[in-house]
DNA sequence: ACCTCCGTTGGGAGCGCTCCCAAGCGTAGC
DNA sequence: GCTACGCTTGGGAGCGCTCCCAACGGAGGT
């Protein structure tokens, strides 16, 4: 069970090396002696040990998928599940594995940061969500570790996966305008996070575009959650809003909950327009109309280019890569045209 | 930057082994020499290699966390995320990291199990509500690889954590019993994993003990997804129960828009049950009546006493290790009287 | 003054694998 | 028939660390 190198190589009659290379497909092993090796082998059940390859080979096949604090709250929303799906997905196809970093309480960054980057174990490390002002990719830059982030990032040479937030942003509001809006909020992520800023971009982008007022109280900041969403909404609802784009669909959910509870209707007194599509936007009522981003395979592009990376092909070892997916506006029934002035409502 | 032992002896003036042990916290150092090791241990900015440290030790400080394919899918469901956050915030505390083993498409389970146990790169595995049917714990057991499952599992010598599903399911029933409800349905999960088959005791058990039908056409098999409760549902509308127990919250929310469709009120055409608790229950409109289990708590144990096995600390490394958590009935607002018969449901 | 013992320290021998270099051998070319 | 070259194969030298054993020296006991 436990049968080394040497093992199987005295079973078949040859050198360690021999059935080092028949292990590693190498080219120069006679047939026949490729096929005793590998009848040893399989009669002696052995496995290369892992841990001693990378030790030659200073390669592990691990790679870290590092998820900050301040995001790992945000688990219960489905966003990081299927991004960790997409990354596994990629991992499993190409022989790697992922080890899953999450900052929680007992662990001071820094710690975390050593035990990752700098204990070997690691090929590379994908940097999900980080916000800014973490210093996570200040480090690891430092440590010359290859990694890639999702969600861009301002800092030239970082390689990043992204998703058209901007664009997003834009047809969210600008299906608002088509209905009618003219005087329309927003809720944003935390300010601290690349997507948050460039939803909010996008949205001041289009009302800008179209001359329309741009009141800083129409924008509420919230923390992509659905309590914070709600926190948010209460806010902006002194500002009489027609309409509200959130940043996350869960804080769209807690707009909508915000909303009635002031006694008001989704969507007959104020359209509400989430972000993300994740499941639950159909799930309650209205169905949501959101902005779809494709997060599954977020992860799994970041892991794949990190792996070109690592593995150096061609010039993706040279080239910064940067790669920002279309996202796309799904339009289902949280939004309608807006009500007459003096209208039902109040 | 990537110095070696070596390299801190030489500049610490002292040897490789010392070094060693001032790292290793070993107690026959003289406190000057341990100084001197850790201020050229500060300068070069040393750090262990751990993959070699791993193959001298043959401790890896790794522990795999295995999803099988069938479960997944039910990645949104947060039920995982919570699991897995448990489970990392042991590791962080206890000095481990966490490789997530999800079984996906492109890798069929026997590769997977071989990367995995077989790799010796993992100290010990948790098998995260495996099915029967997988054939993943006769494979650890014949490695000899420490493991433990959550869910409980039949075999023996199997150490495992779960929650008490029979006595949540209990409540849930004895709850509706005392609303007066007689004609109670059920959606199960899929009868091949354990809590699935618990909660189904449980809720055949309180049936049995108060001496009610027990018709097996009252009980639906789901697959603990929104989806499959609403498919559930909508045959186990045709036996008009006044009552549902769904064996999840997924379940039960489907369920929930089932009756809805069939247009039917809930709770006063129909009482509905939840299990899990999951952040979405009172998201959803009734406010879900349900059964809270310690999810989070579920993965940390898990994982503290797979370790705990692993350091062999006491008896922890000869006797099976089972807990089982108790579970909580959440009355909130899905549940209500039966209706009067022959009332406003025609 | 000598022996013993303990507290410290150093160095060899691996852990199991890869990689490189050199040796063995058969064959083709002249 | 001899040289040269290419295909195979073997073995040494690590990868960076831990662990064990031996050695050293000073303190305490007699």
């Amino acid at each position: 069970m436990d049968s080394t190198l040497e093992e199987v190589a005295e079973r078949a009659g040859v050198s360690r090396s021999t059935v080092s290379r028949v292990i590693n497909a190498h080219p120069s092993v006679r047939e026949a002696t490729r096929a005793r090796v590998e009848a040893a082998i399989q009669e002696s059940g052995y496995r290369p040990h892992a841990v001693a390859r990378s030790l030659a080979t200073n390669r592990t096949h691990i790679l870290g998928m590092v998820i900050p604090e301040s995001v790992s709250r945000l688990f219960t929303d489905p966003y990081f599940p299927l991004m960790l799906r997409g990354a596994t997905e990629a991992c499993n196809s190409r022989g790697y594995q992922l080890i899953l970093s999450l900052f929680t309480a007992s662990v001071t960054p820094s710690v975390m940061h050593d035990r990752l980057a700098r204990s070997g174990y690691l090929d590379g490390v994908v940097a999900a969500n980080t916000s800014l002002d973490d210093g996570l990719i200040p480090r690891l830059l430092e440590d010359g570790i290859p990694f890639i982030t999702v969600g861009r990032h301002p800092v030239d040479s970082v390689d990043y996966v992204d998703v058209d937030n901007v664009g997003g942003a834009r047809m969210a509001i600008e299906h608002l305008l088509r209905l009618g809006h003219r005087r329309i909020g927003t809720i944003t992520g935390p300010l601290s996070m690349t997507p948050a800023q460039d939803r909010l971009d996008g949205f001041r982008s289009v009302m800008v575009a179209h001359r329309l007022p741009l009141s800083e109280r129409l924008v509420a900041e919230g923390d992509f959650t659905e309590a914070g969403g709600r926190a948010a909404m209460t806010r902006l609802l002194e500002e009489e809003p027609t309409a509200v784009f959130a940043a996350s669909d869960s804080m769209a959910i807690g707009a909508i909950k915000a909303i009635r509870n002031a006694n008001l209707r989704v969507p007959e007194d104020i359209s509400v327009v989430g972000f993300d599509d994740v499941p639950s936007a159909v799930s309650i009522e209205p169905e949501l109309t959101t902005v779809r981003q494709p997060i599954e395979r977020l992860g799994q592009l970041a892991v794949e280019i990190l792996i070109s990376r690592i593995e150096g092909k061609g010039h993706d070892a040279v080239t910064t890569q940067r790669i920002v997916l279309p996202t796309e506006l799904v339009v289902r029934k949280s939004c309608a045209e807006p009500p007459r002035r003096g209208g039902p409502r109040t």
